[in-house]
DNA sequence: GAAACAAGCAAAAACGTTTTTGCTCCGACG
DNA sequence: CGTCGGAGCAAAAACGTTTTTGCTTGTTTC
């Protein structure tokens, strides 16, 4: 009964010490100044569960991570960057984050969870990362009429709001530095199929192969987990082709220090007999053997996006339609890749 | 009125709907599984805002994360790994994950959001991760007798419940078997001293020193950031020391990393030359060059841990005073340490 | 056979806000 | 001078549950 004793103390009615806190312009300008202060000196804390039910509001924001093991640690490091940008804005706004996790290699009760979560009515708005080529959340979203933003693209009829970074742009600018540097056989370490920047990433890959009028083979692309025990093992069967590739292109860092791993073992050296690409540039890139040439990617800075976005979509400022930020993509050159051997 | 209507449908009145689908045993049991069976059918999902105010509590857990940036990404990795591992033990039981954020580099502000977060009535238990030798978080969380676990001790008069590594037998671990090497000048690369594992790894080091009789020199214990970075800088400053040091203790594999790109700058071969122990077994240790022996670290099952005690305290099944579960140590021995040179 | 008791359900209070509606007073306007 | 309108506040409804209390009915107990 706070608000009540508050009431009380103030000599006010329930109904004008809330709006007066919550800044209606129906509550005169001085009664407004002795709630607020009042309601500072006795150290008044809205109750959120009272002023979520009142408001029909949860002033949350939820997110399904992906899901997380010690095995799949890397994968998800990308998030706490991403998670850490978007707090940075909705955080002011008096918004959460309020996590869920995806099921581990169990579709039906990542399925369930997903609708439990978004139709639950625990949140007021929706970040959807991960974006796979088909994602289910959408419609389950859409169908909750809850708002929401993807991190990374997927299909969809209808439009809706996403920021992503221009992967096709950077495999496609990746792949043709390989390509003026002499290389021909130049192989894609790609992410899972399912996901929809793996798709991006390896259009952009054919895009600087068609641009030479280069063939692509199909045996140099492949696919595999965002870790480097499995850039390393795709690395591997790769340089057992005859004729092996000279160059890799890989989906992420990790990937790329794996594959580094396993050209290592073949008794290859890194930036002259064989050249290596990553993409994140991770913090361990530039303190690496060789130092990794790979493609930066803001993600704190596109979480602040994200959470911007959000806000806007929750006070109808903006609609899903508008919200379209493809991150301009950079390649940092460093020592991992160099001219193709003879 | 959801719950109104299915009563209605149901012919019931409220309440034994209520309780008949919380499980209370004053509803027979053909009425329950008639109340159960068409909840289900007409797809009611009591609202959890309502749910929360009714009830008294908000079957959300609590954490403050560490700021997270670009430029320190790599420090918050760790903590996808131990909030999956607490998810997964505390959303079958029905509660979610609430985040909040540390604010970066203004403590005013920090203290202010921690004050609100906690005593804001938002969550019914706190994780509290990455504690300081004096935290700040736990006076908060016990004035507002909200039950609370720790990742990482601290100084406290009162128990508390807690989740740790035993940092001190690690790097007692460590640096004993660097002594084993040979290794007589071995330099500490630590985190910021204001939080508790800094001043345990320092502890466990010291103690390895003294059970060979060393006296340690206060110029080989450096402290600076989780970083790659920091761990560079840190170490490039140790070997413009004389006598440098032949080995290096660091208190993260990225640290670690940063080292050996020092080591390698000033034309030491690692594992020969020099030899570099990081912590934590990330998945790259494995796969660089040379292999880093490193200690193994398992953050995603101290996470379920973590989560399984945030549940029995909020059942009251547990005193804090119980949950005290130190991690093992293990070493991972792998090539980046070696005897000493001559 | 009456009193005590238990099972099973209903009624109503409580949770602490927000929001809608309504009332009063005062100044402006015709 | 009477009406209208707006400013400023109060009263009450609404939000959708949980929890407490109370009321039947039927069964046991002495």
């Amino acid at each position: 009964m706070s608000i009540v004793l508050l009431a009380k103390d103030l000599g006010l009615s329930i109904s004008t010490v809330s709006r007066a806190l919550n800044g209606y312009d129906d509550v005169s300008a001085a009664t407004r100044e002795r709630v607020v202060v009042r309601a500072k000196e006795i150290g008044y804390r809205p109750n959120p569960s009272a002023r979520r039910l009142g408001a029909g509001k949860t002033s949350a924001i939820g997110v399904i991570l992906p899901a997380a093991s010690s095995a799949g640690q890397a994968v998800d490091s990308t998030y706490s960057s991403l998670l850490g940008g978007v707090v940075t804005e909705i955080e002011p706004a008096g918004y959460h984050l309020l996590a869920s996790m995806q099921a581990r290699n169990d579709a039906a009760r990542e399925a369930a969870l997903n609708e439990n979560f978004i139709r639950g009515g625990w949140v007021d708005a929706l970040l959807i990362v991960r974006t796979r080529v088909h994602d289910a959340r959408l419609p389950l979203a859409r169908a909750a009429r809850i708002p929401f933003v993807t991190y990374g693209r997927t299909e969809s009829d209808e439009p809706y709001a996403w920021v992503d970074t221009d992967n096709e742009k950077a495999f496609q600018l990746a792949t043709t530095r390989l390509l003026d540097l002499g290389h021909r056989r130049i192989a894609l370490i790609n992410g899972p199929e399912e996901y929809y920047f793996a798709q991006l990433r390896q259009r952009g890959y054919l895009r600087a192969l068609a641009g030479r009028r280069l063939k692509p083979d199909p045996g140099w692309i492949s696919h595999g987990e965002l870790t480097e025990a499995s850039g390393h093992e795709l690395c591997r069967s790769l340089l057992r082709r005859n004729p092996a590739p000279t160059a890799f292109v890989c989906a992420t860092d990790s990937m790329a220090f794996g594959a580094i791993a396993a050209c290592r073992e073949a008794g290859l050296v890194i930036g002259r007999d064989v050249s290596v690409i990553g993409y994140g540039n991770t913090s361990l890139s530039a303190f690496c053997d060789p130092p990794l040439t790979t493609m930066e990617h803001q993600v704190f800075e596109n979480g602040r996006y994200v959470g911007r976005a959000l806000l806007q979509l929750l006070r109808k400022q903006i609609k899903p339609a508008e919200v379209h930020y493809l991150e301009p993509v950079v390649l940092v050159p460093r020592k991992s890749d160099g001219p193709a051997p003879r």
